[in-house]
DNA sequence: CTCGTATGTGAATATGTATTCACAAAAATT
DNA sequence: AATTTTTGTGAATACATATTCACATACGAG
């Protein structure tokens, strides 16, 4: 058996990308010690080495999450764009997310991970707010300039945002991908859009 | 024992609103056997005499949740409003059953309606595409008066409608209550009300 | 090389939960 | 009133799943 052996700090990576994938491709009911175990060719009480238990790794695997999200924002906010504009890439973003099967957006407003546990609750909630503020940062970026309109709280319009993406990628989960999410976000843009620039409105 | 018996037709009901309250009160992962048996008064293999087993319970907490919102719909529908009129007090209604605590937007949003058995799937999906089609249908009724902008199809804008109630439940509760869904629902409406209006608009 | 610690294994244990079954009691039917 | 059917009970069973533990083996420090 050419099986290597791994140190703690790496096997947890690997655990919570195990476990992400899981996730990813089964939903979160098929996330068990046994399928995270399976998957790293290892047996389920090996775990145990690397996590007090599965809530630690799902708690490990909500980190995971945090940070690619954030990865992804930073990517997007350090570009030389107009506000508007670093939505509309935002928003494709996590369309493409989605439509190549990537649970994260999935998870992210998943209401029920994993038991309820209050702290757990807490992490979810800590990770929305994050994204709620860095679309809101970028929004309140375009009320600076003058391309948005400041008659509204940024944050209130972000949650807004955050209804383009959340609905569809749950229909369309749920449409086995027959829900066409790629014309859907078109639709939610244009409205979007128009609904949050500042200025005149030409008749449609 | 004062207790009474019931028919089976009647026991159905029962049980159906019960499981639902459990959901409303403690979320889908509370939802079990003896946790419905208790609320009922009853020993949980009582249950299998009106129910096969747990997965027919919750597909009659579907169809109890389906039957629920088409009573709703009905009677915005029949109301003499202006279809925007109608599409506002839906979205008002909506948003006051999240803030009294109730499940049905919860659950119909949410992707882990139990296990994921395709059956379930597909009547969750049945029921959403029901939503999707009543609110599209004033929609169309709009866009056939001439106050709602025809050049976008009614079905995606009604996905975007969805995009003003389920964020905000996930994130309501979540946030144990904390986050202002009332303020939020004024934001979302004004965006969506001035993006879906047909004509001309004014300088913001 | 040797020894001690870190990592992995297989079996055993614990727990939560759905389901079945033999029996009891109420309600309906005759 | 007698009997048959329906509804409820308590105990037993089945199963999935998390967790623990005694033991084994690799790996690094000395």
């Amino acid at each position: 058996m050419a099986k290597k052996r791994f140190g703690t700090d790496i096997r947890q990576e690997q655990i919570a990308e195990a476990a992400l994938d899981i996730v990813r491709s089964q939903g979160i009911k098929a996330l068990n010690v046994a399928a995270v175990a399976g998957k790293m060719n290892m047996v389920p009480s090996a775990l145990y080495r690397h996590f007090k238990g599965k809530s630690e790794i799902v708690t490990a695997v909500l980190e995971l999450i945090r940070m690619r999200l954030n990865a992804h924002f930073s990517q997007v906010a350090n570009q030389d764009l107009d506000p508007l504009e670093k939505l509309r890439v935002l928003l494709k973003q996590h369309i493409d997310l989605i439509s190549s099967n990537n649970a994260i957006p999935r998870i992210i407003f998943s209401e029920e991970v994993l038991g309820g546990l209050p702290d757990k609750r807490q992490q979810l909630y800590g990770i929305i707010e994050n994204v709620l503020g860095n679309v809101a940062a970028i929004i309140r970026e375009g009320q600076r300039k003058g391309t948005i309109r400041s008659d509204l709280a940024a944050q209130n319009m972000a949650v807004s945002f955050l209804g383009m993406i959340q609905p569809a990628a749950i229909i369309w989960s749920l449409s086995g991908g027959e829900f066409d999410i790629v014309k859907h976000s078109r639709t939610a843009w244009e409205l979007f859009a128009d609904a949050i620039q500042a200025g005149v409105k030409k008749v449609k």
